[in-house]
DNA sequence: GAATAGATCCGC
DNA sequence: CGGATCTATTCA
């Protein structure tokens, strides 16, 4: 059980997004399995934000690998991000599903673990928001990574990423199978 | 200033 | 399949 770092984000961008898979990620008192990610992968992928450049927003993504970035989309719901790759260079992977153990869900009373399916819902259960953007995950004390099952296989599969219209040829998503 | 598209989700 | 709802970015 340790917190994973600078030196695990600052990969490449498919390693890390495939090696989140089943790792735990922890914010404020809340915990859960990270079962789906997806890459975006520098100013030549299309559906990157940074594809036109560094702005304002994107700023985050070309600084230090281990970062968290922040976004609201559709103007309801925030999607979470972890910085990826060398300073200067644009990426990150996009956290879209956790699963929380029952035993650890005080709130639902139920014996069903929570999938929190789509980054939208789980930003919004985790009550993650812009306030929580260029957050540094390598070093803070109530957000980040723990790698908590070593030698354990991950099974999943690889598809085009969901939401977008471009850069639908790579498959940068991807999810955990049983 | 105004227009617009957007890495979503839910209900019909 | 459409509506909710807002903001970063682009364009005039």
């Amino acid at each position: 059980m340790y917190r994973l770092d600078q030196k695990f984000f600052q990969q490449p961008t498919l390693k890390v997004a495939k090696k989140l898979l089943g790792k735990k990620l922890i914010f404020n008192n809340l915990c859960g399995i990270i079962n789906e990610t997806e890459a975006y992968i520098g100013e030549d992928d299309p559906a990157c934000h940074a594809a036109k450049g560094k702005t304002k927003r994107t700023a985050v993504m070309y600084g230090m690998a281990g970062y968290s970035y922040v976004y609201m989309i559709y103007g309801m719901y925030y999607c979470l991000n972890i910085v990826t790759e060398n300073e200067g260079f644009p990426a990150a992977v996009l956290i879209r599903g956790l699963t929380l153990p029952a035993d650890k869900i005080i709130k639902l009373n139920s014996n069903k673990d929570l999938i929190l399916n789509g980054p939208g819902k789980l930003c919004s259960y985790l009550e993650i928001n812009t306030s929580h953007n260029n957050i540094n995950l390598n070093t803070s004390k109530f957000f980040y990574i723990q790698d908590h099952n070593i030698n354990k296989q991950i099974d999943y599969i690889a598809t085009p990423r969901i939401g977008i219209k471009v850069g639908l040829d790579k498959l940068w998503r991807f999810k955990i199978i049983n």
